[in-house]
DNA sequence: CTGTATCCATTTGGATACTG
DNA sequence: CAGTATCCAAATGGATACAG
């Protein structure tokens, strides 16, 4: 049986193009994403406005972090808040579910910005392996 | 200053194109990326053969497991093994690293396992909500 | 068996212009 | 301000054939 059937106890579902996909393998690939890793990083401290988020980022287009939002929203990861005045005013920040993904998302940042070191010395003894 | 600054803490770096990019972001995104997470969890149960890998974790093109396991032994996550017999048999196993970061892997898609049903419950309703 | 090389389909991502 | 829509470029991913 195959790992993302065992580790990730999969629940296969046909699509309409008769391919097997696993929801949590969605949700997790929310999560994990470019921008997603970011957004609940960011969030973490406390809650943006939509364009306050995309500065707080930084290069990120409008359309990926909409398309980020929305996705995290609809996972249930993140809260949009939007205040029915003109002009707009829309708050996101994490729902209790999104702030445990968001810890843990943070976790793996933190690892990896601490073993960077440790990770670029192994680069350079691949790339002078002539990898 | 950007989250990509802050959390990530960010040491620019300019690419021949003028882009700047951070060397760990890379790393998390290796980590994280679509086969990464499923390689570093198979692996922290044992070591693998190329083929068997393959199996495990089903529906993975050569190509996309092969430029993985490259990318992740590169950083020193991932152990390659090439036993110079014939047939080859090479062997893939995690580095001390490596076990680190498969385990904090393992654990956030243990915990997105666990929410699953919250995060569907989620989705159903950002759905009939005519999301 | 473990890859590499190539071609092609799909996806992703960005720039721009526009709406409520 | 906070998006949506569109178009286009680039990266990603898979199938196949082939090499050591």
């Amino acid at each position: 049986m195959a790992v993302s059937e065992v580790s990730l106890v999969e629940r296969a579902r046909v699509t309409a193009d008769g391919v097997t996909m696993c929801p949590q393998r969605g949700a997790l690939e929310h999560i994990t994403s470019r921008w997603g890793t970011l957004v609940l990083i960011a969030l973490l401290d406390r809650s943006y406005r939509f364009g306050e988020l995309r500065r707080e980022i930084g290069r990120v287009s409008e359309k990926m972090l909409t398309q980020t939002l929305q996705t995290l929203e609809r996972d249930g990861i993140v809260h949009r808040d939007a205040k029915p005045v003109i002009p707009p005013h829309v708050d996101y920040s994490l729902t209790p579910l999104g702030r445990e993904a968001a810890e843990q998302v943070r976790a793996l940042a933190t690892w990896t910005a601490e073993r960077m070191t440790a990770i670029e010395k192994a680069r350079e003894e691949y790339d002078a392996a002539k990898g």
